[in-house]
DNA sequence: TTGACAACTGTCCGATCGGTCAGTGAAACT
DNA sequence: AGTTTCACTGACCGATCGGACAGTTGTCAA
């Protein structure tokens, strides 16, 4: 029988995180905590990850990263193709990230004032992000339709995760394309046949 | 000279617990915190507030209130009113309690969960808001729209707190309107008269 | 002038915070 | 068999947490 490896654990504590971070923020979850939810002690939990905030910062990467994926994915295509696209995206990531995402949602108004989460670069996520959907001159009604599309889905992800994940994946969309102002993401793309039909729920 | 009232006092200690809870979340920001930022000391902030709990409900109450009051004023309209009102009505919550809506923003994910926050009846007042736009029979979808409208519009007012106040209320009051799918709050009434015109910004 | 009271403070408390460290026991390698 | 390595732990550290409490000061009504 193989000796249990440190992998294991390492994901069981970052899910129990998850979950806490979620539900009582970053400051408000304590170590203690994170270990009494995996069975472990304190000191096992500071074994897997050096410090606390190395801990956040291995939780949220991951999403980080695809959300940065996107964006890669998305920019380099037409506008109106990009734009129609947006929605779809958006509601895949915070189903492939569901608790993670939602700890972004319960940090995100300490961002850019805690120093212990500067390695996010929120500022530069979300201009390449208003780039992407507004254009390269954005007017103030663009970027108020941007935040309250991004802090309200990440909320909204978290409220109702106990609706049927086509279900809440579809609302998600919805209301995406509407605070956006997108085009219907089920219509007829414009020229340029790159990319293949708009994928379902992931 | 009249003696310096503990009401001033109060109101300072208010105005600095709601910067320090939106930027630090409620657990984040210590009494010590406060006290410092009002220039007492921290046995000054507990002189006037019992404990801190109590000084996160009296920061958090009128904001609360107002929202309820909100929802008194519509429920009782014909529901095409209700609804042309409801973006305007948001818009204006936000902006007469700016930073406090903020801090509502930062503890909304520790609603429910936490004890201390249990006071705010978050989901009552949730439900009286989805009944009064979606109806008495709301879909998912209207339900994941007002989440979004709700948690995104508190975020937006505190990320773009740096745009003239106009500017920001008119572009709150489109988005919401796109995303809650409600009639524009400038196209003519249905029937029944009882209110008058729309206001303007608060 | 005096006593009451409101505003405010220094100091202390037990609990808990994030983090360190010297181990322990068992599997894996030589 | 002996040694190393890995996962994990109990005990402890200084700092800070929310809060208690006795005391000081200045202004008021009497």
């Amino acid at each position: 029988m193989p000796r249990r490896t440190g992998q294991d654990t390492k994901q069981e504590i970052l899910r129990a995180a998850a979950t806490l971070f979620r539900t009582h923020g970053y400051r408000g979850a304590s170590l203690a905590d994170i270990a009494r939810a995996v069975g472990y002690s304190k000191a096992s939990v500071l074994y897997h990850f050096p410090t606390k905030e190395v801990l956040l910062r291995t939780l949220i990467k991951p999403a980080i990263d695809d959300f940065e994926a996107l964006l890669d994915r998305l920019t380099p295509l037409p506008p109106a193709q990009a734009r129609q696209a947006v929605a779809v995206g958006l509601a895949d990531l915070t189903f492939t990230h569901g608790d993670t995402a939602a700890v972004l949602n319960a940090i995100g108004p300490a961002l850019s004032s805690d120093p212990a989460l500067e390695f996010l670069d929120h500022e530069h996520l979300h201009n390449r992000f208003l780039r992407l959907v507004a254009g390269p001159n954005p007017d103030p009604g663009a970027e108020v339709a941007i935040e309250v599309a991004l802090a309200g889905g990440l909320a909204a992800r978290v409220e109702y995760a106990h609706l049927p994940d086509d279900q809440l994946h579809a609302a998600l969309v919805t209301v995406l394309t509407r605070v956006l102002d997108l085009p219907d993401p089920a219509s007829p793309a414009p020229p340029d046949p790159a990319s293949p039909a708009p994928p379902g729920p992931a």
